[in-house]
DNA sequence: CATAACGAACAAGTCTGATGTTTGAAAGAT
DNA sequence: ATCTTTCAAACATCAGACTTGTTCGTTATG
């Protein structure tokens, strides 16, 4: 579809500038400026901006993360490579933890037709595995979070609290050699720590961007992670760090 | 898309035969062979039949449901219509547990737009209404039956548990003056049987086909109902044996 | 009141998914 | 072993859905 690199190149024009007008929106892109509302007035529903009369004007604070639906599309092959090599870490028969977020999306669909037992901790991933016949499925209760569809909450806490894992994947906001890893929203990082309370081995996955960022809310140690699957271009004084804290660290 | 009514005409021709070729049904619904092992396939996959090379025989026992996909299309209408009404039944800002089942995912359509809260027993009903900003949506833990998406299991007992809703709206197998409610599925019932416990009121929905039939599991005796709806085609009998238990019937 | 922006409705173009046909391979029968 | 039937992948075709652009009446704003 090409309305996607059409609507990735609204969101950018409205996030730099704080506000853009339609037939500035219509000149960029060379739509027509009914498409153009058409599309603005699809990323307002998303939460990305805000309309107003002429124009649209960005919701996303500095730092803040744009929607699922943005990001899921984003940097999709690094992420199916990550995946992959997560996959190649699970054994057959294993019972895994899977975190939200749009990089454990694509860990699930590297396991849709692998013999395990999986618990995601987001509405996106079960959907991706409810039609998997091998796959013995588990979904914890929770609140999905509007958008990213992640659960959180006490029913969360409860179903993690119940079960022990021989696996969990977690996915992150930031990944620091002494702050360790973060997530954005505080409810998230309670769920992370409990899927890492209820495992016994841990594997982070985190694009190269995630590298040397610190997010709000504090995960856990990087000490806590057995494993972390990362991209090629992830900086060598960051992986290094994470090794001698006695990580293994792939890079893929 | 009318693919439904060959896959219906093939479902039917198989059940009712025990087993038919391929040819036979291409002349049956009048489309080509390829097209037939193409429905075939899907049916397989759905568990509704096996294929064998020339043909397919029947794995839906007498008396089994068929399939989830395939109840879902057949008497929308009627469900739309019971959906409604019970939506008319649910205040504003009530918190409601729904049930599996084909009807209670219209009912679940029915309350799109309406501010409450809501805990569905089937991922089909999440889904519908994950996208629905103005509900507050819980999802319970359990593992998804498949095809059917029905959560159930400890985590699902103990979701339920750990909540109180004001309305409980259940589907069913079969409704019956004396042997009330009854469900194919043991562990269904048992989730029923929770979502009854933790609330204050129980709409009970049943197409007319419902009415008089005992499935093996039982639920929850008429008495346990505080209202039930269903289509004009119920028969008298029936709804009149209920009424007078106590139960207030509601026919659209 | 005038102007610009909006959105509903329609038309044209595009894309996707379903269906049928062909064909080479595989399974089963003779 | 050979022949027949069935299968499934590949390609062609078609219909319907979706996207986009245009027009035009309505609405908001100065």
């Amino acid at each position: 579809m090409g309305s996607a690199e059409r609507l990735r190149q609204i969101t950018d024009a409205v996030r730099a500038a704080g506000s853009v007008g339609v037939a500035e929106l219509a000149a960029l892109t060379g739509a027509s400026e009914m498409t153009v509302r058409r599309d603005l007035e699809a990323l307002a529903e998303q939460g990305v901006l805000e309309r107003y009369r002429g124009g649209a004007r960005s919701l996303l604070l500095r730092g803040a993360e744009p929607p699922f639906a943005l990001r899921s599309q984003e940097g999709l092959e690094v992420k199916r490579r990550i995946a992959a090599e997560v996959a190649g870490l699970i054994a057959d028969g294993e019972s895994v933890v899977l975190d939200s977020g749009t990089t454990c999306l694509e860990v699930a669909r590297a396991l849709e037709h692998r013999r395990l037992t999986v618990m995601p901790l987001s509405l996106h991933a079960v959907n991706a595995l409810s039609g998997a016949p091998q796959v013995t499925l588990l979904v914890p209760g929770g609140r999905p979070r509007p958008g990213e569809l992640a659960l959180t909450g006490p029913l969360t806490a409860a179903s993690l609290a119940a079960l022990r894992f021989d696996t969990a994947v977690l996915g992150c906001c930031g990944v620091h050699a002494t702050d360790g890893l973060t997530a954005y929203d505080l409810d998230d990082a309670a769920v992370k720590q409990a899927a890492i309370a209820s495992s016994r081995r841990v594997i982070a996955v985190a694009e190269a961007a995630k590298f040397g960022r610190t997010a709000l809310a504090h995960v856990a140690p990087a000490t806590a992670l057995h494993a972390l699957v990362t991209d090629g271009t992830a900086p060598d004084e960051e992986t290094g760090a994470l090794t001698r804290a006695g990580v293994t660290v792939r890079q893929v």
